[in-house]
DNA sequence: TGTTTAGCCTATCGATTTTGTAGTCTAATT
DNA sequence: AATTAGACTACAAAATCGATAGGCTAAACA
């Protein structure tokens, strides 16, 4: 399970992809909006500042802004800044590899060769999926709601 | 990250899938075999016999053993078992589902959407590894290194 | 220039989860 | 009845998570 930093983190993205032509979004706003703790909201902001998400303006008419466009940021991306790799192990992990401590030998370790194709498996869906995409997904399934509702009314 | 306990379970029925025919094996030679802490595999062992995975024999000449053949027992079953639902988000579990308290509207969720394509793609190879493949896939590899080993001689 | 605005940064805190340990109880075998 | 070995409960240290507090720094603007 994501924490819920990291669906904080993601919700907050989702929103300034939304807003993306607007200029800078108050982290009160943002926070106001998506009904998350400010305070936790500003950490979660700045570390995705650090990783290159997004880029910040300070002082009066400041805020936070995508650093990229919405097509451009992976939710790999930010699931990676947030919650760590996404290998179930770490010896399988592409971005942060280490070793199983507990692990002798690691080349015939039946784990890892199931957590490899695991790894793999989320790798190619997460990193594959922007927020743009996420943003195109939520209106067709909006436009599918619709649709069933006039057909079934 | 699965964690420690996830990882004893399964070194511990990998353990248990190459003894499969010769009876029960002790907790306590277990433990030692797999350098896990004993008291903690006795847990372990206890909530994978209550999930049925296992069955277990007291007194002398006792110990744990699978329950059924290690090609039923698949690697998506232990993992639910130890560490709860695949599912990064508990809205798109198939065996535990729960709302997300933060979502309004859950029909829509972005995250939702991706999370579902993540769950499925964990889903289908944890649910389709038994642990007779990880042991079979394990040979393949020693194989593999050995062969390699022999060409470059 | 100095005041206000808004993000930056560090510390801290309570609750929960993780990783383990201890000790007693119960069932089965001899 | 004595021994063996799993069953069950309680507990505790350490790590992680979710959140808050408060001062600092840079930018804008009057």
């Amino acid at each position: 399970m994501i924490s819920k930093k990291t669906k904080y983190a993601l919700k907050a993205l989702i929103y300034l992809s939304r807003e993306f032509d607007k200029g800078p979004i108050l982290i009160a706003d943002l926070a106001r909006e998506e009904r998350i703790p400010k305070k936790f909201l500003e950490l979660i902001l700045l570390a995705l500042k650090n990783a290159g998400v997004l880029q910040s303006k300070k002082g009066k008419g400041g805020g936070y802004s995508l650093a990229r466009p919405p097509r451009e940021i992976s939710m790999g991306k930010v699931i990676r800044t947030l919650e760590g790799p996404l290998a179930p192990v770490p010896c399988v992990s592409e971005s942060a590899y280490a070793r199983c401590e507990e692990c002798d030998d690691e080349w015939s370790c039946g784990i890892r060769l199931v957590m490899k194709d695991v790894r793999d498996a989320m790798a190619q869906i997460l990193d594959s999926a922007s927020l743009a995409d996420v943003l195109e997904r939520i209106e067709q399934e909006k436009q599918k709601k619709d649709g069933a509702l006039f057909y079934t009314i």
